[in-house]
DNA sequence: TCTAACCTTAGATATATTCTAAATGCATGA
DNA sequence: TCATGCATTTAGAATATATCTAAGGTTAGA
């Protein structure tokens, strides 16, 4: 899509068919890939594409604020193409992240917080999803 | 100690040399280590012990509830002695990460959780610690 | 003391990520 | 348009984290 191309020009991103298939997908999926994940979702159309492209990409990503990583799990680092303030929830069963809207949690700061200069949080949830 | 062993004792853990020196360590630090952090640590005392021994006992005193595997950061994952509720703040800067107290922080469910069994939920912190 | 179950170990393997250096591609000005 | 210079891509090696294997050693209770 032009508007993904343009995009990565307004964020100061030299533009590659390479990033532009890693960026169709990573800026607009719901599922917190890992690069494993990103890297077999591109290969389908570019199948030569490299693993170390994938995480220069990403990484190149997150130093434009295109996607943030988030350290959340034990395994591999997750790329989230949500930047705004946001929490998560871990299915602990099937390890599925799933996003909540900051207004979800409202979070309060009480007491011996002051020797610390706070720049970001985040609620980190974990539990089941309710089958519906 | 003693009472390091008659711990390992009463939560069902077979006592051996490594497991005291590893029990020693970790049950007392306020480090948050990671496994190969308390292998270097134990080798000053047991040059001879195997980091294989030092994952299996770590992976070992979680699943007796002796210690709590916290995967909140990129690397490697920590271990911490403090297993009642608490949340973290990680100095951006240096790495370090610091237990904040239950009550430094209140956590209200506001709206959109409904779809969601919540087992645990800490709130990780990323800032830096104030100079005092 | 005897013994069965359990533990420790070195090294191999698996997985996640970065590095290296050579080949290739992109953007710009002539 | 094209040459040029700089950035990007690539395969494979290297590094970091973690688990597995199988042989030998230890623990704790009878
Ligand atoms: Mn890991
Ligand atoms: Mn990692
Ligand atoms: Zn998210
Ligand atoms: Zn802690």
């Amino acid at each position: 899509m032009m508007n993904q191309i343009k995009r990565l020009r307004d964020h100061g991103v030299l533009v590659t068919p390479q990033r532009i298939a890693i960026a169709e997908y990573i800026l607009k999926t719901k599922a917190h890939p890992h690069a494993d994940a990103v890297w077999v979702h591109v290969r389908r159309r570019h199948p030569t594409i490299s693993r170390a492209t994938v995480y220069n990409t990403l990484n190149l990503f997150v130093e434009k604020g295109l996607v943030k990583a988030q350290p959340i799990t034990g395994g591999a680092v997750i790329f989230d193409p949500n930047v705004r303030r946001h929490h998560h929830f871990i299915d602990e069963k099937s390890g599925i992240i799933y996003d909540l809207p900051w207004e979800a949690v409202k979070v309060t700061a009480e007491r011996g917080l002051s020797g610390f200069e706070v720049r970001e949080y985040q609620v980190v949830l974990r539990g089941r999803r309710r089958r519906r």
